[in-house]
DNA sequence: CCGGAAGTTTGCGCCAGAGCAAATTGCGAC
DNA sequence: GTCGCAATTTGCTCTGGCGCAAACTTCCGG
């Protein structure tokens, strides 16, 4: 049998693709246009790095479509993950914080598109562009802030508050409701979600038996839907 | 009696206080006294907030002297230690990543001195003096890896290896060398470097009395002196 | 339809480190 | 000095969650 066509496919370059975008929003038309020439748009599969940590921040990105974890490799192996990118965000902006290599790994979590444009724009894009410099901190301000609760979930939460917080923002961010529920809309393992949380795949496993049994979530390999959302909220408090 | 006089006393706005200072690092004698003219300068005592978390962004900071960290206080009302600012860096820059209140708290870990601006003074400073934005956010660049390391170092290390990691960069940071060692040249408790390290107190104690016996460190009341900085680096491995 | 790989569940033992409690030491105030 | 508080030490207990191991399930390719 020949390739499946993927299910996601690459769209042209069109100037309403970035419109609503923060760091775009201001701009005019035209100027997107240009923006917009200047770009190589990809689409990679789940599960591949869009760039890796330590290597020379040659581009610069923004997830059109899709998902992307940001995660750190230990020393011995480990994957961490520090971050989660939902579509609409730049990434790997090495630039702007004055760094030449990119700090972490970006991993696709989902089917993803993804548009770039080499580093030496940068500074193009923030002299000619008003708004971009400005839109685009916040967006770091944002990043920033996450990175502060994650290091308090870590330092203050028990295991099952963290797995529990994780799923709430999953399904905040990524979430679509199906009968029954509200349903994480990518293939997610007990792996992944022990990686965001900081534990072992069998404690999530064993957590989310739990819940199941407790008619708190559903589950299915790689599926997770959330049935009583309120529920995990008491949970994650603690 | 009277008050002791502070130790430190506050300094004369000079120029020289601020040209070796990436933000301004840059800048003309005439601009820097520019900037300083419009600065307001205190001193603090240990242990006291220049600004807290939720409150309304209306100056941002300059530590001159001293030491900083930066906490946030959990609904259940532990502190958590996200990142340590030593003297030089900004702090309090909410308006550069687009935020209306301080993410977090600043509490001074030694006795401070601190200049300051209003906020709205921010977007002329980055429109006027070239290079000012550009080098603030190498600084926001270079906290955001420490933050990622922290996040990692809560995931994946044991109390042992953090408390060790803990104990090198402050030494790094704030050594003093000694006979017999370098010691942290401020005042600290076993109960802040368990707020640092997300651990408890009788934890740190412990590790620190062990420490002791093997010769690694010597302590006394809010004092460490590390003997052997590489028998610590060994620990923080694992 | 079958075989293997990937993902998941579950049982069991163990231990790092938290929680609690009490004793001890050092320091500052008067 | 000596009183009182803050910081530290130390012992003991208890448990969350990790490590290991084995079984089970679902999916996919051929």
């Amino acid at each position: 049998m020949e390739d499946l066509p993927p299910r996601k496919t690459l769209p042209r370059l069109d100037e309403s693709l970035l419109t609503h975008l923060p760091p775009f929003s201001r701009l005019e038309k035209r100027q997107i246009r240009t923006i917009l020439d200047q770009a190589t748009s990809r689409r990679y599969l789940p599960g591949v790095a869009v760039f890796e940590e330590g290597h020379e921040a040659e581009r610069f990105y923004m997830l059109l479509d899709g998902y992307v974890r940001v995660v750190r490799i230990t020393p011995t192996g480990e994957q961490v993950t520090a971050l989660h990118i939902p579509a609409g965000q730049l990434l790997g902006i090495a630039k702007a914080i004055g760094r030449d290599t990119y700090p972490a790994t970006a991993m696709t979590a989902t089917e993803s598109i993804v548009i770039s444009w080499p580093t030496r724009l940068w500074d193009t894009f923030v002299a000619e562009y008003d708004g971009f410099a400005t839109e685009t901190y916040k967006t770091l301000g944002h990043r920033v802030g996450e990175m502060n609760t994650r290091i308090v979930e870590l330092a203050t939460q028990q295991v099952e508050q963290r797995v529990a917080n994780a799923l709430l923002r999953l399904i905040n961010q990524t979430g679509r409701k199906v009968e029954g529920g509200i349903e994480i809309d990518f293939p997610i393992t007990r792996q992944d979600l022990s990686e965001l949380t900081a534990t072992t795949l069998h404690t999530v496993s064993r957590l989310l038996s739990g819940w199941e049994k407790r008619g708190l979530v559903e589950s299915k390999r790689k599926r997770i839907k959330v049935c009583d959302p309120h529920a995990l909220v008491v949970l994650s408090q603690g």
